[in-house]
RNA sequence: GCGAGAGUGGCGGAACAGGCAGACGCCCGAGACUUAAAAUCUCGUGGACCGUUUGGUCCGUGCGGGUUCGAGUCCCGCCUCUCGCACCA
C-alpha cells in the first residue's frame, strides 16, 4: 500500500536512520563562517563520557536542537557542536575495578554514546567532535596552563588535600560527601601537599560585576555565583599583641563597634597561636585543642549547629583605637581560609559573639543604641546588630553607625592603623590532581633552575600509557620513570616532571572556544574563526554546574580576553538551565530501580518520539515528571500526524500552494487558514520567547485536530486542495524542528523538493488572525451570566447597547439597580448592580 | 537562619498585559468500526446540586485578609514543599 512515496504506516524504524544516513551524506549540519549571514552559536554542555545516553543527556540535547534547527530555518549560520569531556576519575575507577585501561574505557564509550547521540538525530556538525582526552585537546590545555603562568595567574602553594586513610588516596573534592569518603565512608582528613592554583581570586571583582552583563541568565545561577563570590566591604584593623607589640591584622564588616571589642579570637591554625602559647603552661592544652580542631575541620564544615568551643591562649592584644587590653582566646568557628584568620570579639553587636562571650563568661560593652530605647550589656539576650548610635566610642560617640563606619575607616588610615578593606569569600582555583586520567601539569623541577615551564614547542606532554593503579595516594605518574626523569630545558640536567594532572575543570573552561576551530595544530582556536563565533548565543545545561564550571568558564575567558586571545570577556550570552528528569517524584536511580533507558524508548517508539515526549511534558527549566503512558501519547500524535499527511497525499503532490492567493470560499476554509496562521504565530512565540516547547508542541497538536476536523466534515469535492496543501507544508515545517526524521518524510511524502530543514521558518499573516465575529462574555457582578456573537471591532457604546437589550440581561438586571457598565471591546462586558431601584 | 523558586482536576501541565480557570496530553467512561480484540475515530470527563430536554445554580487555583466592576494573576500576613548557601567576622 503506497501512495505517492509514502507508506500507509509510519515506520520510523526505516525512516530515522535513512534520514540520518541522508544528512551525513548531504552533510546538511555542516558550518562555516559566512559574513554573508548572522552567526548563531548554539551549544549544549558537553557530556562526560560515562557509557550511556540518560535522560538528562536526552532532555539536554533535544532543547538544544530544537533551538538550533530554529534559528537555522530563521536564517541564521548555526553552530552546533558536540564532543567529550572526557578526563575523569570513573575512568580510572573502572581501571582499578576492571582492570581495563582507562583510554580504552573512555574511547568505548564515547564510540558508544556518540552512536546513541547520532540515533536521536541531533543537528551536530560532527566534524567539530573533540575530546578532552585527546593530545591535540590537551595539548593546548597545557599551553593555556603556561599562558596563565606566564601572568602570574598560576602559582604553586602548600595546601591542604582530601585523604582518605582507608583507601589511602587522595580525594578530589567532588569525592569528599558530607565529610567521608564517596566510596568508604571513612571520615576524610587532611594532608600538606605543593599543590597548584589558578588566581581566580585576581578576577573576583570582574566576575562579580559582570553578572550585571548577562540579564540572558537565571537570575537563581547569577545569586548563587555571587554569594560563592561573598564580597564584604569593611576594613581591617591591626591590634598588637601586648608586650610584644607583634601584629595582628582583623577584617571586619563592622568598624563602627570597634570600642566595643573585648576580645579576640584566632583560627587555631593561626601563625601565632603557637608562637604565643610556645613555653607557656597554655601550650600543652592549646596544642590539643589545635589537633582535634584540624581533626574535626572536614566534617565541621557540614555540622549544622555546631557548638562553638574556644580557649584563651594566655596572651593579650591591644585595640588600636583605645589602647585597651583584651584577652586573646582560639576557636573553633574562626577560619584561617577567610579574612585575615583572626576576629575581633563585639558581643554587643555580633550573634555570634554574643554566645561565645556568654558561654565564656567574657565582658559585653554596648557601642551602639538602638535610636529608641536603651540596651543592656549584662541582661541582652541578643545581639543588637541593625544601624543605630554610636555610644561610648571615644570621639565618634553620638554619631549614626553608618556614618561612623566610614569616619572610623578613615580615621584608621590616618593613623595608619588600618585600612578600608573588600573581602571576598572566593578562594584561588586549586588544580592539582593526584590522579592519572587528567592533562599532565606541562612543569619540570630542576634542582638548579627550581621550577621550569614545558617550553611551548614541547607540548603536548604526552600522558603514556603503561602505569599501574595502585591507591599509593601519589600520581601514578610517579612510578613511570620515563615520564619522571627528564632534562631541564633551562640548563639541560637531569630534572623531573611534575606528576599531578589538572582538574578536568580546567578542560572544560575553554572547550566551547576551541569548537570554533577544532583541527588547528598551531593555536589553540583561531583568532578569525573564535571573532566570528563567540561568544555562545544559548548555552544550556543542568544547573549543578550553576557556579564550579560556569564560573570557571568566565574566568577563563576573562583571562584569556586579558591576554588578547579572545575579543569577549563573557563566553555565554544567554544560559538556559533544564530541569531535571523525574520518575516517581523522585532521581532515576539504579538502587530505586526506575531507570528508563533512552536506548530502549528509540528503540520501540522512536527517536523523534522521545524527543517529542521530553519537551512536551514540561518547560524546561522545570522539573519533568517521567511518564511511560505521556510517552505514549506523543507516539499516537506522531501516528496521528503521519494518516493525516498520508491521507492527503497523493491529492496535494503538484498542488501549487500559493500562500497569499488562496481562496477561501467556506466558512470551514477561512476557520482552517486562519488555524494555520494562529499556529505559526503561536510556535514561534513560544519558541522565541520563552522556550516554551510544551505549549508550542500543544498547538501543533491542536492544528492536528482542526486539520481532521476539516478532512472529516467538508465533503471531498469542497476540499480546497491549494489551502490543505498550504496548511500541510506549514504544518511539517512547524514540525520540523521537535520531530526531524518524521517531517522529512512527510515533507517529501507531499511532494517537496529538498530537505525541510532547509526550509524557512514559516510566517504569519496578521490579517489571517482576526475573525469576523468575537464572543462577547456577559458578566453581572463579575459572574458569567451570558454570551453573544457581534462583529468584531464593535465599538463600545453599541456593544454595551447589544447586551443591555437583550431578553435574558433585562430579565435578570429587572430590580436590581445598574451602579456602572465596563466594557472591554471584543471581550467582556461587566454590569455592576445594586438589589433594589 | 539567609536567598531563590513553586503550590491550579485523578495525573503532567495551560491561562503571555487583571477579563470565560483547567488549553494540550495522560488516565477513565460511552459510542462507532470489528465475529472478537487491538489499533483507529467520535463524544464526554473539576466538585456539589437543580431540571424531562435545551439548560441552570452554587462552590472551586495552599490558608486568612485587602485592592478592583472583575484576582490563579496585584498588595499585606501566614502555611507547605523543592533547590542553593549556611559559623564568612
Amino acid at each position: 500500500m503506497k501512495r505517492g512515496d509514502m507508506e500507509a504506516r509510519y515506520n520510523f524504524k526505516e525512516i530515522e536512520p535513512k534520514w540520518q544516513r541522508r544528512w551525513e551524506a548531504d552533510e546538511l549540519y555542516k558550518v562555516a563562517e559566512d559574513e554573508g549571514k548572522p552567526k548563531f552559536y548554539c551549544l549544549e554542555m558537553f557530556p562526560y563520557p560515562s557509557g550511556n545516553l540518560h535522560m538528562g543527556h536526552v532532555r539536554n540535547y533535544s532543547i538544544g536542537d530544537v533551538v538550533a534547527r530554529y534559528k537555522r530555518m530563521r536564517g541564521f549560520n548555526v553552530l552546533h557542536p558536540m564532543g567529550w569531556d572526557a578526563f575523569g576519575l570513573p575512568a580510572e575507577n573502572a581501571a582499578i575495578k576492571h582492570g581495563i585501561h582507562p583510554a580504552e574505557w573512555t574511547w568505548n564509550n564515547i564510540a558508544n554514546m556518540r552512536r546513541q547521540l547520532m540515533a536521536m538525530g541531533i543537528s551536530y556538525d560532527w566534524e567539530r567532535e573533540i575530546a578532552t582526552c585527546h593530545p591535540n585537546y590537551y595539548k593546548w590545555t597545557q599551553w593555556l596552563f603556561l599562558q596563565m603562568y606566564k601572568h602570574g595567574l598560576a602559582y604553586r602553594k602548600k595546601a591542604a588535600v582530601n585523604w582518605c586513610p582507608s583507601c589511602a588516596t587522595v580525594l578530589a573534592n567532588e569525592q569528599v560527601v558530607g565529610g567521608a569518603c564517596e566510596r568508604c565512608g571513612t571520615p576524610v582528613t587532611h594532608r600538606d601537599l605543593e599543590q597548584w592554583f589558578f588566581r581566580i581570586t585576581a578576577y573576583a571583582e570582574r566576575l562579580l560585576q559582570d553578572l550585571k552583563k548577562l540579564p540572558g541568565w537565571p537570575e537563581k545561577v547569577k545569586v548563587m555565583q555571587e554569594n560563592w563570590i561573598g564580597r564584604s566591604e569593611g576594613a581591617e584593623v591591626v591590634f598588637t599583641v601586648a608586650g610584644s607589640g607583634q601584629e595582628i591584622p582583623v577584617f571586619t564588616t563592622r568598624p563602627d563597634t570597634l570600642f566595643g571589642v573585648t576580645y579576640m579570637v584566632l583560627a587555631p591554625e593561626h601563625p601565632l597561636v603557637e608562637e604565643l602559647t610556645r613555653g607557656t603552661p597554655y601550650e600543652g592544652p592549646v596544642r590539643e585543642f589545635v589537633e582535634a580542631a584540624r581533626h574535626l575541620s572536614a566534617l565541621d564544615r557540614t555540622a549544622t549547629e555546631k557548638e562553638k568551643e574556644g580557649l584563651f591562649i594566655g596572651a593579650y592584644a591591644v585595640n588600636p583605637v583605645n589602647g585597651q587590653k583584651i584577652p586573646i582566646w582560639i576557636a573553633n568557628y574562626v577560619l584561617m581560609e577567610y579574612g585575615t584568620g583572626a576576629v575581633m570579639g563585639v558581643p554587643a553587636h555580633d550573634e555570634r559573639d554574643l554566645a561565645f562571650a556568654r558561654k565564656y563568661g567574657l565582658p559585653v560593652k554596648v557601642v551602639i543604641r538602638p535610636p529608641e530605647g536603651e540596651l543592656d550589656a549584662a541582661t541582652m539576650a541578643e545581639a543588637y546588630v541593625e544601624p543605630g548610635i554610636m555610644v561610648d566610642s571615644g570621639p565618634f560617640s553620638g554619631l549614626p553607625s553608618e556614618e561612623g563606619k566610614e569616619r572610623i575607616i578613615r580615621y584608621l588610615e590616618e593613623k595608619g592603623i588600618g585600612k578600608r578593606r573588600v573581602n571576598y569569600k572566593l578562594r584561588d582555583w586549586l588544580i592539582s590532581r593526584q590522579r592519572y586520567w587528567g592533562a599532565p601539569i606541562p612543569i619540570i623541577y630542576c634542582d638548579q633552575c627550581g621550577t621550569v615551564p614545558v617550553p611551548e614547542e614541547d607540548l603536548p606532554v604526552i600522558l603514556p600509557e603503561g602505569v599501574e593503579f595502585k591507591p599509593t595516594g601519589e600520581s601514578p605518574l610517579k612510578d613511570c620513570p620515563d615520564f619522571v626523569n627528564t632534562t631541564c630545558p633551562a640548563c639541560g640536567k637531569p630534572a623531573r616532571r611534575e606528576t599531578d594532572t589538572m582538574d578536568t575543570f580546567v578542560c572544560s573552561s575553554w572547550y566551547f572556544l576551541r569548537y570554533t576551530s577544532p583541527h588547528s595544530r598551531e593555536v589553540p582556536f583561531e583568532r578569525d574563526k573564535v571573532d566570528y563565533w563567540m561568544n555562545v548565543d544559548q548555552y544550556i545545561g543542568g544547573v549543578e554546574h550553576a557556579i564550579l564550571h560556569l564560573m570557571y568558564a568566565r574566568f577563563f575567558t576573562k583571562a584569556l580576553y586579558d591576554f588578547g586571545l579572545v575579543g569577549v570577556e563573557e563566553p555565554f550570552q544567554n544560559l538556559l538551565t533544564q530541569g531535571m528528569v523525574l520518575k516517581d517524584g523522585g532521581k532515576m536511580s539504579k538502587s530505586k530501580g526506575n531507570v528508563v533507558s533512552p536506548e530502549d524508548i528509540i528503540e520501540r517508539y522512536g527517536a523523534d518520539t522521545a524527543r517529542l515526549f521530553i519537551l512536551f511534558a514540561a518547560p524546561p527549566e522545570r522539573d519533568l515528571e517521567w511518564s511511560d503512558h505521556g510517552v505514549e501519547g506523543c507516539y499516537r500524535f506522531l501516528n496521528r500526524v503521519w494518516r493525516l499527511v498520508y491521507n492527503y497525499s497523493g491529492k496535494v503532490r503538484g498542488v501549487e500552494a500559493g500562500q497569499g492567493e488562496i481562496k477561501l470560499g467556506s466558512r470551514a476554509d477561512r476557520e482552517l487558514y486562519r488555524l494555520i496562521h494562529a499556529t505559526i504565530k503561536k510556535v514561534t512565540e513560544d519558541i522565541e520567547e520563552r522556550f516554551n516547547f510544551n505549549t508550542a508542541i500543544s498547538a501543533i497538536m491542536e492544528m492536528v485536530n482542526g486539520f481532521y476536523h476539516y478532512q472529516d466534515n467538508v465533503p471531498e469535492g469542497e476540499q480546497n486542495l491549494p489551502l490543505v496543501k498550504m496548511g500541510l507544508k506549514n504544518l511539517v515545517t512547524l514540525l520540523a524542528p521537535f520531530a526531524p526524521h518524521i517531517a522529512e518524510e512527510m515533507w517529501q511524502g507531499i511532494g517537496e523538493e529538498g530537505s525541510v530543514h532547509l526550509e524557512s521558518w514559516p510566517t504569519y499573516d496578521p490579517q489571517a488572525l482576526k475573525t469576523e465575529e468575537v464572543t462577547i462574555v456577559v458578566q453581572i457582578n463579575g459572574k458569567v451570566r451570558d454570551r453573544l456573537q457581534v462583529p468584531a471591532g464593535l465599538r463600545e457604546e453599541d456593544l454595551k447597547e447589544a447586551v443591555l437589550s437583550r431578553d435574558k440581561i433585562a430579565s435578570l438586571l429587572s430590580g436590581q439597580q445598574v451602579l456602572k457598565v465596563v466594557v472591554v471591546p471584543d471581550k467582556l462586558v461587566n454590569i455592576a448592580t445594586r438589589q433594589g431601584g
